[in-house]
DNA sequence: ATAGTATTAAAGTTATTTATAAAATACTAT
DNA sequence: ATAGTATTTTATAAATAACTTTAATACTAT
């Protein structure tokens, strides 16, 4: 039981573990955009992006809507932003310390 | 260069990505713990739990001493259990949103 | 120094993920 | 209905990650 929780945990963790899909979340966070935007904004082949925006759509991290002849993605939660940001902001701050360790400032 | 960010941000977001690591990191949010202690508890071989050690060390997840002959494990940076909890109440949130469209009620 | 214990590293295997290209589907508008 | 466009799916190959077993290293204590 205890161990599904962690394995959900794990499959949504998945989606941020790719370089191209957070640049891909980076990108929604201002507007949503139809899939035949997104190849160009992030150099990735139609049918690799479809890929990852399936997977995304399964895990619930985006959402879609249909209309005319296109199918717009969305980031499904603002909260994902929130999640997205502060693992960032994380990142930064160790950065920052490995560069000052470099440089003989150790803290 | 923004592209290094994104793989950097993506190095570390896939400590989270597989669920022993999160067991892991959820035990030893109560306290450091030596190698020794760990296999047991997450079911995982020797070797095995040591890679993952590893790997979680070098992103700095995770923080190391050694004590007489065994090493203690601990988390590195507190701020992780904030990501980590945030992401956890994300997924909680949705799996009762799934839950509720299976009963009908739908929000 | 030697034996014993704890930890890490290496090698080989399997499983999973990612990327590419091609084919299939879905929809629009004529 | 047909042609055209957008999107998804499938098949395959390549790359990466995970697990197991065994060997090596490091440290302790006698």
């Amino acid at each position: 039981m205890e161990d599904k929780i962690y394995s959900y945990h794990a499959a949504m963790c998945k989606v941020f573990s790719h370089p191209k899909r957070l640049e891909l979340i980076n990108i929604l966070r201002e507007e949503e955009l139809s899939v035949s935007d997104l190849p160009d904004r992030l150099g990735l082949t139609i049918g690799n992006l479809s890929q990852h925006l399936s997977m995304m759509r399964q895990r619930h991290i985006l959402a879609t809507k249909k209309e005319r002849n296109a199918v717009y993605y969305r980031i499904a939660n603002p909260r994902l932003l929130e999640a997205f940001d502060l693992l960032r902001e994380i990142r930064f701050e160790q950065i920052r310390q490995d560069a000052a360790l470099i440089q003989g400032r150790v803290s």
